[in-house]
RNA sequence: GGCGGCGUAGCCAAGUGGCUAAGGCAACGGAUUGCAAAUCCGUCAUCCCCGGUUCGAAUCCGGGCGCCGCCUCCA
């Protein structure tokens, strides 16, 4: 089976072939930094990366781009009465020039990245270290008919342009009916849009064929795109609200330029999550941020298994019960990874089953249920289906091995399965399950040989009180036939 | 007004014409344990409603109801 997505261009599912063999080009679109990055634009960027990451296990050599939206994108509707955009509005309310906003939140969306288990892409292009890129093309769409200019603005030309409306679905003629953009005299039909603008009163601006102003909301993608990854490439990413207007303007923009179809080969739309129920809003007062979910406690895996195990075509609600879930489905495939640490390591018994089928199985399970459209949730039913069958064996030390092998191979295709946990240490005939370099561990290990003693002399009142004593250091001991063992709460 | 998506057990969620409707969480019964934890075994749904097509539908068609998204900066 070879992987099929749905494309949104297409409205079905479609068998995905990169146009250079074995190579994978993709873009993006990410963040725009004048605020914190919040859940619901990781689930698409984390829906990227788990493209990116199923396409290398497959063999794939992939080409990630990913933008930084760092201009501060001016449209009639944008301005305030001030007549200043969000990226100024920002700026005056964190007393912080616009760059410097840019910079803060981009570091939080790098940040974010990494505690999510994110690969890095290979390229974060900022816009504004691409305006030159911008106007070579908006000078070329002038020069070829699809832009004209009226005072120091440049507007792209719908008519121009009869695909328009196709990859979205719209029906261009209709548009202007629920239409609630104000009528610009300036632009030959409404529904043009603006390539670049002048306005004084926008902090960020440059200079321009058309005299000082700034890009449109729309050309940036068109340029880092072809300027990192080419005229034409493989997969463009976003979420749904960016299929209209924005994909449409792009494909409008960069056909019209490089006059090269298509543009893009597959179209990937994540749909918008709801948190608890509802649409995420500041206003609603449940607008969650990744740095929030950690401070709460929850650990990226948490948070990415959470955001991921949805597929990105269905609606999602997010919650904290969610998290939870997520949360007992980790420390579930934790329990089963350090009992075949044990075995491989010989501190439990080794037994004489042989996981190879059952492994090769689940392994090749699991890839054609993301060649399913990254069909999430069926890969994470095969992962948990292994982890029954693997806890229903006695294996050998090899199959243990084998095991723990595939594990670590699984979270390095979905980045779904967690780390692998600690070795436990045997010291004194206790098993220490908790960070090698943990200071309380001596004085744990003695409190649980103390219990060990209790019991055996059948005092079971003090043997309970040490327990709680250690239960209370955060730590859980587990009898088993061959002793005592910690492990961390 | 236009376009689109979704509705499966207490919760999350697979399944797009046909053996007994995946899997996880929670719950319950049992094994194991000094008691626990973990683990194992077992129990737990006829698929929003109505009508139609079919030998046969959660799956296809029509009509409802409900929730959501896009059409405007937004992942």
């Amino acid at each position: 089976m070879t992987l099929r997505l749905y494309d949104t261009a297409h409205s079905e599912l479609r068998p995905f072939e990169p146009r250079e063999p074995g190579v994978v080009r993709m873009y993006n679109c990410g963040p725009t930094v004048y605020s914190s990055p919040h859940i619901g634009n990781f689930r698409s960027f984390l829906t990227a990366d788990l493209l990116r990451r199923h396409l290398e296990a497959r063999g794939m050599n992939v080409v990630q781009v990913m933008n930084i939206t760092d201009v501060g994108h001016l449209t009639e509707d944008d301005l305030d009465d001030s007549g200043e955009d969000r990226m100024l509005i920002a700026a005056r309310r964190e007393k912080l020039d616009p760059y410097a906003i840019a910079r803060k939140y981009e570091s939080e969306f790098l940040a974010a990245v990494d505690a999510l288990h994110m690969r890095r892409a290979q390229e974060y292009p900022r816009a504004t270290d691409h305006i030159p890129e911008m106007i070579e093309i908006i000078q070329g769409l002038v020069a070829n008919g699809h832009a004209y200019v009226v005072g120091g603005n440049v507007y792209y030309s719908i008519a121009s342009f009869p695909r328009f409306g196709k990859l979205s679905g719209k029906v261009i003629e209709e548009l202007e009916e629920g239409a609630r953009i104000a009528v610009n005299p300036e632009k030959r039909d409404p529904r043009d849009f603006a390539l670049w603008k002048t306005d004084d009163k926008h902090l960020m601006q440059w200079d321009s064929p058309w005299g000082r102003g700034f890009p449109g909301w729309h050309i940036e993608c068109s340029a880092m795109s072809r300027k990192y990854l080419g005229d034409q490439f493989d997969v463009h990413t976003g979420g749904e609200d960016n299929l209209f207007p924005h994909h449409e303007c792009e494909v409008a923009q960069s056909e019209a330029f490089t006059e090269k179809v298509p543009f893009v080969g597959t179209w990937l739309h994540t749909r918008h999550l709801l948190v608890d129920e509802k649409k995420m809003a500041k206003s609603l007062g449940n607008f969650l941020t990744i740095e929030q979910l950690l401070g709460e406690g929850w650990t990226g895996h948490e948070i990415r298994l959470a955001l991921l195990r949805v597929h990105y075509r269905m609606p999602m609600n997010f919650s904290r019960t969610g998290l939870g879930e997520s949360r007992a489905f980790l420390t579930r495939i934790q329990e089963c990874r350090a009992r075949l640490l044990r075995i491989a390591h010989g501190q439990e018994a080794a037994g004489t089953d042989d996981a190879t089928i059952v492994l090769r199985d689940a392994e090749s399970a699991f890839g054609e249920a993301l060649d399913d459209d990254l069909n999430i949730a069926k890969a994470l039913a095969v992962l948990s289906g292994l982890v029954s069958d693997v806890n229903a064996m006695q294996p050998s030390v090899e199959s243990a091995q084998n095991a723990l092998a595939l594990f670590r191979r699984l979270e390095d295709w979905c980045g779904c399965v967690g780390d692998e946990p600690d070795v436990a240490a045997e010291v004194g005939g206790v098993l220490w399950g908790g960070k090698p370099d943990d200071p309380r561990r001596q004085s744990l290990l003695d409190k649980t040989a103390e219990r060990e003693a209790a019991r055996k002399s059948k005092d079971f009142q003090a043997a309970d009180r040490l327990r709680d004593e250690i239960t209370a250091e955060g730590f859980k001991i587990v009898d088993t036939p061959r002793g005592p063992r910690l492990e961390p709460l």
